[in-house]
DNA sequence: TTCTGGTAATGAGTAGTATTCATTATTACT
DNA sequence: AGTAATAATGAATACTACTCATTACCAGAA
């Protein structure tokens, strides 16, 4: 175990490139030299940019290619020759294949944020909120499901997990929903029975399942009846504003279903 | 691709043994020979049985393996010197490694079902019994995180899921849950506002991201917060059984019948 | 501009594991 | 006991994550 110059951390996560990153931005150099980048490639930049541009280079590929093989059937070996580096070089940048998993899933947290961040703040009303971010989670991982896989390959770790940069991730990500649960605890609309992680795991653990399930069956119109269904288990529909039973309103309301019995059969 | 006496079958999933199984038995024959098993080995049955027998075993450690270290870690190698077999020996009897993974949660789904089905028959009530199958699976998963892993693994041929073994597993187990919602609606406990699907996603689902959660935090009485909040989510708590009438009660009951009443006698 | 210490990048080599298949052993039955 | 069919074996193959001695590159100094 002699201590090379870029010997391997032992702490886990956060592997930020070869020594340098946030070392500050000196100047201007030369362009790239050998093996031309695919892109027309203006004038570099700096070393600690091109540090960091090749790190964000190394998970995008290995974005895209876990994104449409999955975890198990994408190498090392093809990142590498995609991201236009040399197999050795990933590991510069990645502790080995699962840290590398991590950043990707990180990314994938962080492009999922932003979006329901925006989202959430064009709509109006929890109830409105709430859809939008059923609705925007389950599209995302029915269209990169692959990516959800990432989670169980990096859980073994359940150690240090607490701190790690995933963990920031999901907590910003989950931030978001927690925020618009609050919001409809404050103003009334969702009574606050429950400890705020349960309903939370019931949100995105069903959303998940759903997943599978329209992923198997693929019918377009379950996205929607999934996102109304759990919507509604936190919100009850007919939601009785005040949480005491407004007696006029049940009678109307049976008045109603009375009178469209009329013309129906009974149910079996 | 020269045809040999027992060559790789395309079809996937269900591989039931060395071209035998399922053949009638014949007689008694003599004890092992070599590598005298484990266990006492009284003498030995007939050839079918024995096929039979080495197929469970094969799967049986390959279960406490994945259970104890994982899937990633477990190899094919020390689950045959554990089994008493040769490594190619497994391949008689599985496909591949996915397709032993495939086994070992057919196996999970069996132990599970068995044990769900008998805890409801005892239980009355599906208040009840849904409390007790939440918290059977619940710490089913959490003592066994380990098994879920391979839902992962094996979803990748979501083609011919349908139809394979693994698949009516899940549907044999699946099929309790779905029974107790069934009885729930239509002794009018349970609203039936959406289709079955999503009620079953919502509560696996959310009962697999509480062990998520209970297993980063740790805390056992957490087990009891995620069951009581999940079946909450599905029985409304004020619902009656029978007896006394509050209003508050009554009217609860009576909204539950008329979403019944709507969901089941007014056509879409 | 040239030199130089240190950093980044490389890719052939190592180690470990799933999978195959020619060969050998075991049956069940005559 | 003989034998055709079947089951079992484990050394060889094919891949892939990961290492590390070597080389290329860069930023500043002279």
């Amino acid at each position: 175990m002699n201590t090379t110059h870029y010997q391997k951390v032992n702490a886990p996560e956060r592997r930020a490139g070869p020594e340098l990153m946030a070392k500050t931005a000196i100047k201007a150099t030369r362009s790239v030299t050998r093996k031309s980048r695919a892109n027309g490639a203006a004038a570099k930049r700096t070393r600690g940019e091109k540090v960091a541009d090749k790190e964000e280079a190394i998970v995008a590929v290995a974005y895209e290619m876990i994104a449409a093989k999955g975890f198990a059937r994408t190498t090392i070996a093809e990142i590498a020759r995609k991201a236009n580096v040399a197999e050795g070089t990933v590991y510069l940048y990645f502790e080995n294949k699962e840290a590398l998993a991590s950043a990707v899933l990180s990314a994938f947290y962080k492009r999922l944020t932003a979006q329901a961040e925006a989202g959430v703040k064009k709509r109006d009303g929890v109830r409105e909120k709430l859809i939008f971010l059923a609705r925007h989670h389950l599209e995302g991982i029915i269209r990169e499901s692959s990516i959800l896989e990432l989670i169980t390959v990096t859980d073994r770790n359940s150690e240090n997990y607490e701190g790690s940069a995933l963990y920031q991730m999901n907590k910003d990500y989950v931030a978001v929903f927690d925020g618009v649960m609050r919001e409809g605890v404050l103003t009334g609309v969702i009574a606050q029975e429950k400890a705020s992680w349960i309903t939370r795991d019931v949100f995105f653990g069903g959303l998940e399942y759903a997943m599978r399930t329209i992923m198997i069956r693929r019918r377009k119109k379950d996205v929607d009846a999934a996102v109304m269904g759990i919507v509604d288990m936190l919100i009850p529909p007919g939601a009785v504003q005040s949480g005491r039973t407004d007696l006029t309103a049940l009678a109307g309301r049976l008045e109603a279903v009375a009178s469209k019995l009329e013309g129906a059969a009974i149910p079996k």
